[in-house]
Formats: structure tokens, sequence, C-alpha cells
RNA sequence: GCCGGCGUAGCUCAGUGGUAGAGCGAGGGUCUCAUAAUCCCUAGGCCGUGGGUUCGAUUCCCCCCGCCGGCACCA
């Protein structure tokens, strides 16, 4: 918050997490990107306004605290501590936090639709909202009155209707598609903005952003009875976050100065609501935009499909914690960094195994970094009487290694990678900068520095080459600092530099005043990067995710999976892999996947209760599969013909990918055979097959019977 | 079904119209300042399949197979 008016503002924000559970690595991982970028943009002289905070409203947060019998604001001061406590471990530069339960986040988002229903009156409308409901698991399944299954479930949703208000983001279509014509680069990556234009281009419905069965949440001005519905009140944190909406001077002040953001960093998942909800919403409201949304892709974990069983979540704390109590010194949070960046290329998805973690700790920041410093300042220690000595860059002759070296350290290689970052090439980055080290090392090997020291003849050479060397672990500490802070840091002070590395200018770390001075006192060497034993790391870390996972604090609250769990393994069978959400709120992940928006009912979930009279309804009857074929334009579908007993039936079930069309014919399946038909795909449903849905994959698993039983029975 | 991407050495990936590259892992060697670290050498891989354009394609075009993403769709 130390603004300096006389730089450049950068503005930059991860999205708000869900409060209703733990981080996992997904959400570590949006977070440090974020805070490279930060502390990338601040060593580039920006003054840097760096935005993380909190998602706490709504049903899940409301079932998760009764869950619990705790109030839900108790709930949700649990959570954020555990992530602010998180940030913390991570290092994390952010300079402000926004909880959406905060007063001024209350006022601002109600001074937003205020200023919307003043600038475009057309904007905000309130209608019937019908959509449907699993009365089960007390979520909103569908946006459209349509019939529709429970995602959790899989039972029939019912029907409810509520008044609610609406944003008509129909309007925005035209202003949206020119503003993306205007900006190439609003959203990045490129494919990404591709199919952002084609949702858009295929037509926007209006969309609701109140609702009135929710009591947790902001109340509508002038209409208590509602409260916002998700994402305008997640996405308005964003300006909140920095005095938007508040009367204070200061607020005003700072929101005037970092407004509008630079870039809004999120998972994939929720690139629709970044990319095309929020422009549209402030639009309406006359402010300004964000220039760009970033969209980074997802870590699979270790390439195995995850089960419940095997609980291969990673969570971020046991790794951290366990390297440096392994190693006795504080290195588990760059290892985690520099894994994450370096493993993956940033907006693809990547995968995220413990053991390749290791592996890249141990021959990139130990036998890498952490030795080249050790080397360096042990022959400085040794030879040099612990001073920096002179370059000798007056008189030669040089030797081909050593211009070569310093040639290395060029302008050119600084270009390179201030480049990389500045696109988010983090792992192209980090690959420059380790070529760098690579080379420290060959020109150490080339030159013989312990020979030289031999040989007093050859003291002015020898000197030049620690010297050199010296000078490569200064330039690299400062090119690497976004992303190992820790280390650069450490090995910084050992340099016998003042201050610290993140104050540095990493744009101008070849000018001539910055170089190292001759003369300058090391510290005592120390390794910053102790080697760690694979096998001892993976059982530590182990022990300590199981502990997170016996607490019952890995999901205090989700009640039902997230439903982009369910899409990422996209049904195939084996190799399917499954991802976390980095950057996701459980409430934002459910909705981005199904278009379905989660909302609390008034009543408990688990104590609904149904009568024997509303079982009755429902006429459940025994079929035969006679027939099946895939219907054609349709991944999902399949078009039965099931015998009933008193009549054949034409039913539509979206089983497609999980079962082959002739090992279903002869099947005995449970048909609803009361549903009202249905049109889908031109073809007429009559009823609807029974299924169970496996939560990992969502792949649905048909009811049958292991005894005989006649076609047309009824199930009771 | 529509739109887009990918398929290159054990693994992760670069790459170019002209007889294929890096890192990691593995094998061998070397120095000894350093964290059993460094450095050097070693992988002979139909560059998914088939066809086309071309003097010549891994690189350009088309089909197919496999994988992935977005949308539609999942009574």
């Amino acid at each position: 918050m130390a603004e300096d008016q006389t730089k450049r503002k950068f503005y930059l924000t991860t999205p708000i997490y869900y409060a209703n559970s733990r981080p996992h690595v997904g959400s570590a991982y949006t977070t440090i990107a974020c805070d490279v970028i930060a502390r990338y943009k601040r060593m580039c002289g920006y003054d840097v306004a760096y935005l993380t905070g909190m998602d706490e409203h709504g049903v899940n947060i409301e079932r998760a605290a009764e869950k619990q019998g705790i109030s839900e604001q108790e709930l949700v001061d649990r959570n954020c501590k555990i992530f602010q406590d998180l940030w913390t471990l991570l290092g994390i530069s952010n300079t402000h936090f926004i909880r959406t339960t905060s007063g001024k986040h209350a006022r601002g988002v109600q001074e937003l639709i205020r200023r919307t229903r003043r600038v475009s009156p057309d904007a905000i409308f309130k209608r019937k909202y019908e959509g449907r409901y699993c009365i089960y698991d007390n979520l909103y399944v569908s946006d459209s009155p349509e019939p529709a299954n429970c995602p959790t479930c899989g039972r029939p949703a019912e029907l409810v209707s509520e008044e609610n208000y609406f944003f008509r983001l129909s309007a925005y279509q035209e202003k949206l598609l020119d503003l993306y014509k205007q900006n190439p680069q609003f959203v990045v990556p490129d494919f990404r903005f591709n199919e952002v234009k084609s949702f858009v281009e295929s037509g926007l419905k209006d969309i609701s952003i109140s609702r009135k069965s929710i009591k947790w949440g902001i109340p509508w001005p002038d209409d208590p009875e509602h409260v916002f519905y998700v994402w305008y009140d997640a996405l308005t944190s964003y300006m909140t976050g920095i005095g938007f909406g508040s009367a204070g001077e200061k607020d005003r002040a700072e929101f005037a100065r970092y407004w509008p953001a630079d870039i809004h960093a999120m998972g994939k998942e929720i690139i629709r609501f970044h990319a095309v909800y929020w422009p549209a919403f402030l639009m309406a409201a006359g402010v300004q935009l964000p220039k760009q949304i970033v969209a980074h892709g997802w870590l699979l974990f270790e390439q195995e499909k995850m089960s419940k069983s095997k609980g291969n979540v990673a969570y971020p704390e046991p790794i951290v914690k366990a390297f440096d109590e392994l190693t006795g010194a504080k290195v588990g949070n760059d290892a985690l960094r520099y894994y994450l960046l370096r493993e993956t290329v940033f907006g693809q998805d990547g995968n995220f195994s413990r053991e390749a973690l290791i592996a890249r700790y141990n021959a990139d920041l130990a036998n890498g970094l952490g030795n080249l410093a050790s080397r360096t300042l042990t022959m400085i220690s040794n030879y040099c009487g612990g001073v920096i000595p002179d370059a000798h860059t007056g008189a030669g002759p040089f030797s081909k290694s050593y211009t070569d070296f310093i040639g290395a350290f060029s302008e050119v290689s600084l270009q390179i990678i201030l480049e990389a970052y500045d696109v988010f090439g983090f792992a192209g980055a980090i690959l420059s900068i380790w070529e760098l080290i690579a080379s420290a090392d060959r020109y150490l090997v080339l030159e013989k520095p312990w020979a030289l020291a031999s040989e007093s003849a050859r003291r002015d050479e020898l000197e030049r080459v620690l010297y050199a060397a010296a000078e490569s672990i200064r330039f690299v500490t400062i090119l690497a600092h976004p992303v190992i802070p820790d280390a650069t840091e450490k090995i910084w002070h050992q340099l016998g530099l003042p201050g610290s590395v993140a104050s540095q200018r990493i744009d101008r770390v070849l000018d001539a005043d910055r170089k190292l001075l001759p003369g300058t006192h090391i510290r005592k060497p120390e390794g910053v990067f102790p080697r760690i034993d694979k096998k001892e790391a993976l059982e530590r870390i182990e022990a300590m995710e199981n502990e997170i996972r016996n607490s019952g604090s890995s999901r205090s609250g989700a009640a039902q999976p997230r439903a982009t769990e369910a899409t990422s393994g996209s049904g195939t069978s084996g190799a399917a892999a499954t991802a976390a959400q980095p950057g996701t709120s459980g409430q934002a992940a459910a909705t981005a996947a199904t278009g379905a928006t989660l909302a609390t009912p008034p009543a408990p979930a688990a104590n609904t209760k149904i009568s024997i009279e509303d079982f009755a309804k429902i006429e459940l009857r025994v079929g035969v599969v006679k027939s099946a074929e895939k219907v054609q334009g349709a991944d999902k579908l399949l078009k039965l013909l099931v015998d009933i007993g008193d009549e054949v039936r034409q039913v539509l079930a979206g089983i497609a990918l999980a079962y082959q069309p002739e090992q279903l014919v002869g099947r005995k399946v449970v048909i609803v055979a009361n549903l009202a038909p249905r049109k889908l795909r031109g073809q007429e449903s009559n009823g609807m097959l029974l299924a169970a849905s496996d939560g990992a994959d969502g792949k649905p698993v048909l009811c049958t019977f292991a005894e005989d039983i006649m076609p047309g029975a009824k199930v009771k």
C-alpha cells in the first residue's frame, strides 16, 4: 500500500476463493503465479497492487456451517484464516485482501447496482425465475424450467420459481464482440479467447443475479428480500478490494489510482464469467473495463484418475513443510513455486507429481543454483579472505572462456528473460536463467580457480574468475527472485549486499553502477538448498497429507463434488486424469461446469422428507431394451426402444459415453413411465432411465435387476 | 454434431521445406572449489497412419486413427 505516485501503477487479482473448504495445490498455483507477476512488476519499477481474497457467501457456506454447528461467520472466519496462513507460508506479496462478508464489499456491490440503474436503466429487470432444484441435495440444477436431473444424485429435479433480478446480458453481445475486436489481447491464451468469442457469438441469455431463497448474502438495495447471487457479488470484489463504494477519502483515491485492473488471472474454468459477464456488468455501470483476462490451465494429479479412496488431492502445506523440516531450512516454498512454474506451460494443463517436484528440487535448485552459490562463495571465502575480489576488467589477456562467459550475461539474455516474464512464459524464463547457471558451472570447470589459487603468479586470473562467477550469481539471483523469493534473498545476503533483492530493478541488472563492488565482505556461505532424499520426502509429505485428510478440514462443507471434477474426466476410460481447479471457488466451479447455479433452500437438506403420496406420483416400471442406437449429432444420447409390458416406448438417455448400444439390448432397466414427453435432438423421449452416477467422473450406471422380472412390473 | 488444439528419443517437451533437437532419467568417464555436487561422452527415435503438393516434408494440404479443450447435448 506504499503508494508512490511517481511510479506507474499495476493492478492484478486472483479470483476470490470459496470459503467452504481448504485450498489445494490448484488455488496455490493461481496465487503463486500472480505473486510472480506482482514481484516481477515491482522489480520493473511499478507500483503494484495485488488483490486476493475470499468468496464467503452462498448456500455451501450455509450448509457447511450448519453441519458443523457453527455460524456462517464463524465458518468463513475459520477457513479464511487457513487461506491467509497459506499465503503467508508461500510468501505471497498481496497488498490487498478482500472478503465478501465485509461491510465495505457489501456497500460496493450495492453501489455498483445503483450506478447501473442510473447509467443503464434497462440493464436490470425483475422477472420470474424458473429453474430446476433438487430437493435431496438442495441445489439448483438448472436455470431453465425444462426437466433436469440432479448432477449429484441423478434424481429428477423439482420445478421452482421465484421473482429474481436479472441482468440483460443479451443486450451486450455486440458491445462485447466489439471490445474483443478492439483488444486482441483481452483474453490470453489466444485459444481461450477464441472460445470466449464463439460463446458470445452463439448468443447470450439474460442471467439471474439475485435470489430470494438465500439468506447468507448481500441484500439487494431497497429490496432486502433478495440477496445478490454468486457472480455479481464475487466479481465486484475486484473493485471493492481497492476501495470502490467507500466514502472515505483514502479509499476513493486508491480506487481512482489502481482501477482498472491490468490483469485478472484465473483458472480456465471461470474464464467466461470474467471475459463475458464482468465486462458487461461494468459497461452497464459505466465503469472502466479491466485490461486483460489471463487464464491458466489445470494441474493434473500424478497422471492418474482421481479417486476418493486414493485421496490423491494435493495440498500445498505438506509439501512446503516437509521440505522445510527435512532440510532444516526454509526451502519448501521455493521448491513448490519453482516446480509449479518450471514444469508447466502457463495456460496449458500441467502435471503435478510429488516425485517430479523432488527431482526438480534436487537437480535444479540443490545441484544447480544452490551448489553454484555454495562453491563460488566458498572459494571467495577461502582464496580471497571473504572479500569480493577485483574484476580485473582493465587489462587482458582475456581467455576465450572468460569472454564467452561474460557474453552470456548480456543485454540479449536479459531481454529474452524479461520478455518471457512479460508474456507469462515462466517456464521459458526459468529455462533461460538456468542456462546461465549451467554456463557458470562450465566456466568454473574450464578456469579451475582452485588450481589458480595455488599459483601466486596467477592471482589476477583467479580474482577475475571469482569476480565473474560472483557477478553471475548476483545476476541470476535478481532474475530468479520473482520465482524463488526465499533463497534469492539468502544468497543476496551471503553476497554481502545491502537491502533486499526484492527492491532491485530487474530490468537494470546490467547497469554498471549496480555491479558487485570489489572489497565487499561476503557473509558465511551456507547451503541454500540442501539436497533431499526422495523416499523420505515422499513419506513425510504423504503422512502430512493424511493428517489433513483425517482432520476432516479438507472438505468442511463440500456436500457435493464440484462439477468440474466430473467434467475433467470427460467420460473417457482408463487414463483420464483429474484436475485441480486452480483459482476456483467451489461455487464458481459448479457454476462454470453445469451452467447451473447453487443456492440454498429455506429448509435444511437432510431433513427434507416427502410423503408416500409424493412418491406414489412417480410411476416406475421395469422395461426391457429392445433396441438401441446412437443419436446423430449428440455425443451422449442413445435412442432406446423399451418394452414396458403393455407398450414399447422410445426413450432417449444420456448414457452413450458409458454404454455401447449393442450391450444394452435385452437388458432390464427401470424407467420413469409417467414423465412428460420431451423432444431431444428432434427425437421424442417418453420416459427416463434410472441410473446412478459415480461421483468421480459422473458416469451413469444403469439400475437393473439380479432376478428375473417381467417387463411392465411396477417398481415401488 | 460444430469449432479449435495435440500426437517428435523411457519421461517432459522445443523445432525447421532439404538427410532430427533440449532438459530429466539411465550408462560410462573426469575434476575436487562445492550440497556423493560440477564438467565431458553416450540415446541411433517409422518426427501417429495413409495419401497429395514439391526436385525434396517431420515441417504445407487432405483423409483416417488416438488424445485433449470449448460449445451443443446428458428426462
